[in-house]
RNA sequence: GGGGAGGUUCCCGAGCGGUCAAAGGGGGCAGACUGUAAAUCUGUUACUUCGGUUUCGAAGGUUCGAAUCCUUCUCUCCCCA
């Protein structure tokens, strides 16, 4: 594959949103060429919706391309206006540092860092140290704010307010793009679509101050049909951290997603070939369950390993398929011995022990409502005791809150 | 610095002395229908040892009784300088 035939390759995956010179950016990419993505570690772990650029990376970097990862340890200090309708709250020198080692760890499930070119910086190593004077004599000198407020990003915040240090944001991401330029001959940036002016500003900065060319490219800002935000749910982020965001409830998220994003998804989240992503994307009726599977599947593999992704995908059949003999090692669960079980616990109170409810009144609602099932029988009266008689021949009790929500109790 | 408007439960947004754990909408959860989909309909949505207990920016105060009145503080937005 020529090198710059990643261009089709991401426009036909779906990323492709912007680019500031197509033609020159391919005439650009036909050599090994060194570009960058910036992600602020404003928490401790990536989630669904930061994955777009990343796959994207991935993407050039079989292409022959070089990666630089760009950490925004710097930047996170402040917070990105764009798209945002508060100021970000202000995270501790500490907290940062440890979501840097964090977000390295996971990105190198997608960029390989081993390979020669591949890197990861963090942008507080150059802005931390700078002089407030100097960068406003040779940098800030090449902004124009009349120009600045003319950005989408900033129009909406004149709505509601945008403070002085947001309003920077911009001059340090565009000197970010500089120094990576400068130091390592970066020459293209991606991003999300919601980073163009950024990017743009960036590119603007380099022409003036080293009066070389750039690039920059961005990418679909990716929706759900219904609406909702990538990788997000109500409960909130779906994160790729497994202490925060089980294998299984990972896998489920995605074994979930909406009918109409199965093929987008597959194409966006997945290395599947696209005639794959297609085929699978195109299935009706229940058939499209085997490719919510597979997009499922495939995506936790990249996260956790195929290891993880087999036990979360049996663990779902087991919870899903009636009197299957699938392996349920990958549900939640919790262990109890049977001494606690033969004294009984009242369900109310399992069900919150277990974290399938938040508080005991809830869990009362959700007995009481009909949502509550234990080994599939359901049970409505809250005030039932379960004791060791609900112990099934697997040694284990399978609580069931509403359609989706499993967990296990092994018995020890 | 001066003047004005405002901070209500997950979000938006009513309430302006008791009938308010607080209308309505959104979202969520559950039930029916299904394909672990969408759409739709229904119920539900602070906590609880079910006796009660904490909520309406914060702290005090008035009152038998306050989200609602008063004082101070705090934050946000708008106008003037």
């Amino acid at each position: 594959m020529a090198t710059n035939e990643v261009i089709k390759v991401l426009k036909e995956r779906g990323f492709f949103s912007q680019c500031t010179d197509e033609a020159g950016l391919m005439e650009k990419l036909k050599s090994p060429t060194r570009f960058y993505a910036g992600f602020d570690p404003t928490g401790p772990s990536l989630h669904c919706g930061h994955l777009v650029p990343v796959f994207a990376m991935a993407h050039m970097q079989k292409a022959g391309h070089l990666p630089v990862v760009l950490v925004g340890g710097g930047t996170a200090r402040i917070g990105d206006p764009s798209g945002k309708t508060e100021m970000r709250q202000m995270l501790t020198i500490d907290q940062i540092k440890s979501n840097v080692e964090e977000f390295k760890k996971q990105l190198s499930n997608f960029i390989d860092f081993e390979q020669g070119g591949a890197m990861i910086v963090d942008n507080a190593d150059w802005l931390a140290p700078l002089n407030y004077i100097e960068f406003l004599r040779d940098i800030g000198r090449h902004f124009s704010v009349n120009r600045m407020l003319t950005f989408e990003a900033y129009k909406k915040r004149m709505e509601t307010g945008l403070s002085f240090i947001e309003f920077n944001y911009q001059l340090l991401q565009s000197y970010d793009f500089l120094e990576l330029n400068r130091k390592h001959d970066c020459a293209l940036q991606i991003g999300g679509d919601d980073q163009w002016g950024n990017i743009v500003s960036g590119m603007e900065l380099i022409r003036r101050v080293e009066r070389k060319e750039s690039y920059g490219l961005t990418f679909n800002l990716v929706a759900r049909s219904d609406g909702k935000k990538m990788g997000k749910t109500e409960k909130g982020a779906v994160f790729l951290n497994k202490e925060m965001t089980s294998v299984y409830d990972l896998f489920q998220y995605w074994r979930n997603v909406d009918d109409a994003d199965v093929g987008k998804f597959l194409k966006l989240f997945t290395f599947l070939p696209i005639e794959e992503c297609d085929r699978l994307g195109a299935l009706e009726g229940a058939e499209i369950n085997a490719a919510k599977e597979i997009l499922a599947y495939e995506f936790t593999k990249i996260i956790h390993g195929k290891e993880e992704a087999d036990r979360a995908r049996e663990a779902a059949k087991a919870a899903f398929t009636a009197g299957g003999s699938a392996d349920k090692s990958g549900m939640p669960s919790k262990e109890y011995t049977f001494d606690q079980l033969s004294e009984g616990i009242n369900i109310v109170d399992l069900f919150t022990e277990t974290e399938l409810c938040s508080s005991k009144s809830e869990s009362r609602r959700l007995v009481t409502q009909n949502g509550a099932a234990v080994n599939d029988e359901k049970i409505n009266d809250p005030n039932t005791v379960i004791n060791s008689s609900y112990i099934t021949e697997d040694k284990d009790i399978i609580l069931k809150a509403g359609k989706k929500r499993f967990f296990r109790i092994i018995v020890i």
